[in-house]
DNA sequence: TGGAGGTTCGCGGTTACATCA
DNA sequence: TTTGATGTAACCGCGAACCTC
């Protein structure tokens, strides 16, 4: 067997390469420089709702322009002029078309809001049909489930992107009918779930090298016992040398090292222990239909 | 050119609330 | 009807990166 067990940064193991990056990194990215791409977990099965659409039907909004796809819900088409990003672009569009997404994300939260603005919030001004008054009093903490529509919506541009840069924010927020916050909040809870999940599958995976390695060395230790007590009992045939256990920093594989040159028995090959344990790390891979990468991730 | 101050953003931790058994 | 558990939307504080002066 043979032992790979990495306990480093875990998001490096799962990269996987993007499918479309039809957009020059997000702002942030870029200004971080973070190029590896992101971590997605699929946690949240896809809504009945969503099931039932066909792929046209929910588009996101920079894999439908990349794929140069169905209008189904481009949200580069905007109603009415959204305001710019920190860049400044507009991201109003001549085709100024409602999507009839709109509508119905419009009804189902469309009671209360929740006080507590915060400087963020008052920055990007964000208002969409689910302010209400209690939110115009500031001081309610009304607690909203969005919809199973944009839910999987917002799941949906996950799996696109795990970060947004502002104009997508703003474009996916018009198109939700929320507040660009209310995206980005989903956003932030959406990437700590995921970690939340890798680091209880890291755990369990842990867990059970863990319980790999005691057996393996219960058994090792029982081996030895027997050794010895063979040596004791041959003598004459048991001159075994010394042996060291070293491991290769680069593969990683245990073995043991004679520290005399005596081989005067054949005994002595049974003293020669070399461990290989494999344990393969199990990984979150993103997107629960994609056989092929989850393979590929695996290897 | 280096530093101070401001802005923006993501993250970890937490709270508050809705839902369900 | 009540209650505890659970999921998650929202908040808060902090640090990092970046920008401007």
């Amino acid at each position: 067997m043979e032992l790979a067990l990495s306990l480093g940064d875990t998001s490096k193991a799962f990269t996987l390469p993007t499918k479309h990056t039809m957009e020059k990194p997000s702002h942030d990215d870029e200004r971080r420089g973070s190029s590896d791409p992101p971590v997605q977990l699929d946690l949240l099965p896809f809504s009945p709702v969503q099931r039932s659409q066909p792929s046209s039907q929910l588009r996101i909004p920079w894999l439908t322009q990349a794929c140069g796809a169905a209008r189904a819900l481009d949200v580069n088409l905007f109603p009415a002029a959204v305001e710019d990003g920190d860049d400044g672009t507009s991201l109003s569009s001549p085709n100024s078309a409602v999507s009839p997404f709109q509508m119905d994300f419009c009804t189902r939260n469309g009671n209360a809001e929740f006080g507590g603005r915060n400087k963020r919030e008052q920055q990007e001004g964000g208002e969409g049909c689910r302010v209400s008054d209690d939110d115009e009093n500031g001081s309610t903490r009304k607690k909203l489930r969005l919809s199973k529509e944009q839910s999987a919506f917002l799941e949906e541009s996950f799996k696109e992107h795990t970060t947004l840069n502002p104009k997508q924010k703003l474009a996916l927020a018009k198109q939700l009918n929320l507040r660009p916050r209310q995206v980005e909040v989903w956003f932030q809870n959406r990437r700590a779930r995921t970690k939340l999940k890798q680091t209880e599958v890291d755990c369990e995976y842990l867990k059970r090298c863990c319980e790999t390695l005691t057996e393996e060395n219960r058994r090792l230790q029982k081996e030895l016992q027997e050794l010895r007590a063979l040596k004791t009992s041959q003598p004459f045939y048991m001159q075994l040398p010394a042996t060291t256990l070293t491991m290769c920093p680069s593969c990683e594989r245990v073995a043991t090292n004679s520290t005399t040159t005596n081989q005067t028995s054949n005994v002595n090959n049974g003293s020669q222990v070399a461990v290989e344990l494999s344990l393969s790390k199990p990984r979150i891979l993103p997107f629960s239909n994609g056989k092929a990468q989850q393979a590929q991730a695996i290897k």
